[in-house]
RNA sequence: UGGCCUAUGGUGUAACUGGCAACACGUCUGGUUUUGGUCCAGAAGAGUCCAGGUUCGAGCCCUGGUAGGCCAACCA
């Protein structure tokens, strides 16, 4: 017998896993906490494998909750295309989507409770002189003279807060911790300000609202969060989080950090991402060449896909950045077995079988996916015109070692067809090749060959009298520059001229007059394709996913 | 004149917690193939940031460096 191979554990499954044999935790609780102000995008889709995928691996659960304390941002819109994209994801939140909102009752509680104990304090300094004495990371800061105002004083201007008696601004409460920490989070940090703003939920019964600091781990623990994960950046926060718990005599969530997702070519910033949609570089937030969790499904991205390469990426303290063949693998791999296979000619050109009559039709049977037998076969008829592809014809073509494709005298077998020899060509006075003439070997019919021929290329090819014209819109990365983090000028200056290309002379084989939208095909020989929700009734438009590999292409 | 975190092939991660560095992607060969896809077989590629130390033995521990990331919004 072998030795089961151990599953390696990331550094998080360890420590959860160790909670769980020391009895610290029966079961666990995670969330995925995002705000409410922005689409979601691959760099949360990781974030979201993570924390619903641990809940998923031992029996936990996973809560979904929206960090909604800044009204000024948030937006209901924002709440219901999250929700869209996670449950796409897959993943099922435990219960209804919770919000720190619904907590304001709570927060505000436990805000006086910390004033009570004097562990908090009002401070009337403007936001000027207010940073001026917090001084820098190697200069503590100096007290407020505002801090060591009585507790009465303390919960009177705190309750006037909440009852509006003030502008925006002018007062803050701030926990009373260490001003001389070097770490400024643990400066008195500001727990609760003041914003006259109607919240996306709570309406106008607020003008104060807790920062993030104060709400975030509040909230972790009144749903009794037992891991809470967050990205690398909230590492200086992790003391705070844990000392307002603690002070507050709560429930202890921990807060565990893991480095976000860095992916070549790519942006994840929330404000980049807007600046692209409102500067008119991408069509919207749903382009498919962004980010978004809109995007990439509209070019045709599956949500197995997102999975497994969340998986695949692992998560680690240290900062990478990912290589995109390794999203683009997990796409290939998931289509490969899922994608029917058809014919689509992106660059036509008409290919006539001499020797075929006219009027002469045959059906040709099919395969649909070699990949999946279950996915059955269709029919497609054969006639004397043709459309090949261009770039499968050479005129002057290198030895057939390295080109199997057509080239004068050269033979091909028409896929699913039968194999034919090139016999000439006409070409244009611009010198651009117009038509190309072949002659068809009646004894190579496919599934019924008796001619023993053998051909190394194999090409693809739709009936001219019964193709259908369709758009393929032709993706490639946004930027030019692989580490868009280190950029220093305009991050607009690298974007790619070329990530998008309208071809809208394709022909498909006549099957795909059923393809609806959100389809996803495998053009033989070219990539996946996906019908986009620009297509109409009698007209399709296609986004491409991704090409295939192409090991000859390369050379 | 600070604090915290991190460092393993080109890329992303492993290494049963001290036992001669593994997997995936990518790259290159060859085979199969009615997709130059898939699949199969194989290869190259790191001696684990550097320098010391502990140890029979260190990628894992210690010390000191170096490099990168993060922290001074009434953002999250």
């Amino acid at each position: 017998m072998e030795e089961p191979k151990k599953e390696s554990l990331n550094f998080i499954k360890q420590i959860i896993e160790k909670d769980l044999e020391d009895g610290k935790h029966a079961s666990i609780q995670t969330r995925f906490p995002p705000e409410p102000n922005g689409y979601l995008h691959i760099g949360h889709a990781k974030a979201i494998c993570l924390n619903f995928g641990l809940a998923e691996k031992y029996n936990g659960k996973c809560n979904l909750r929206f960090d909604d304390t800044n009204p000024e941002k948030e937006k209901t819109e924002y709440v219901d295309s999250i929700k869209k994209d996670i449950t796409w994801l897959g993943f099922d939140w435990e219960g209804d989507a919770r919000y720190s909102s619904d907590y304001f009752d709570e927060l505000y509680t436990m805000a006086v409770k910390l004033i009570e104990k004097s562990a908090a304090y009002i401070d009337d300094l403007p936001a000027e002189e207010f940073n001026a004495l917090r001084g820098t990371p190697n200069e503590p800061g100096k007290p407020s003279p505002y801090r060591s105002r009585s507790i009465e004083e303390n919960l009177d201007l705190f309750k006037r807060m909440k009852a509006g008696e003030f502008e925006n601004g002018e007062r803050v409460l701030r926990a009373k911790i260490d001003l001389s920490s070097p770490n400024m989070h643990m400066r008195d940090p500001i727990i609760y300000r003041i914003k006259h703003a109607t919240h996306h939920r709570t309406g106008d019964t607020w003008c104060i609202y807790p920062t993030y600091d104060f709400a975030h781990g509040q909230s972790d623990s009144i749903e009794k969060v037992t891991h809470s994960l967050c990205t690398l950046e909230f590492e200086v926060h992790r003391p705070l989080y844990s000392w307002l718990i603690k002070e507050l005599g709560i429930y202890p969530s921990e807060q565990t950090e893991f480095a976000r997702l860095n992916l070549e070519y790519t942006i994840v910033s929330k404000r980049k991402l807007r600046e692209l949609v409102e500067g008119n570089h991408v069509t919207g937030w749903d382009d498919p060449r962004m980010p978004t969790l809109s995007g990439i499904r509209r070019r045709g991205y599956t949500s197995e896909a997102i999975r497994n390469f969340a998986d695949i990426i692992g998560v680690v303290k240290r900062n990478s950045m990912t290589d995109v063949a390794l999203l683009e693998h997990s796409v290939r791999e998931d289509l490969n077995k899922k994608a029917n296979r058809v014919f689509g000619i992106l660059d036509p050109i008409k290919l006539i079988i001499t020797n075929w009559p006219e009027e002469k039709e045959e059906m040709m049977m099919a395969k649909n996916n070699p990949e999946d037998g279950s996915a059955g076969t269709r029919e497609m008829p054969f006639t004397r015109e043709l459309y090949i592809d261009r770039g499968d014809f050479k005129e002057d073509p290198p030895s057939p070692k390295k080109w199997y494709r057509l080239g004068p005298d050269r033979e091909v077998r028409l896929k699913f067809g039968y194999i034919i020899k090139c016999t000439g060509f006409k070409k244009g006075d611009d010198g651009v090749i117009e038509e190309i003439y072949a002659e068809y070997d009646p004894d190579t019919r496919s599934g019924q060959d008796t001619s023993g021929k053998k051909v190394k290329g194999t090409l693809g090819w739709v009936s001219v009298t019964y193709a259908i014209g369709a758009e393929v819109r032709m993706y490639d990365r946004l930027f030019t520059t692989a580490n868009m983090n280190t950029v220093d000028d305009d991050f607009k200056n690298h974007l790619n001229p070329d990530s998008l290309k309208i071809n809208s002379k394709v022909v498909l084989e006549p099957s795909l007059k059923k393809a609806k939208v959100g389809d996803s095909f495998q053009f033989e020989r070219i990539g996946y394709f996906r019908v986009d929700e620009d297509s109409t009734e009698d007209h399709l438009t296609f986004n491409r996913t991704v090409t295939l590999r192409d090991n000859w292409a390369k050379k």
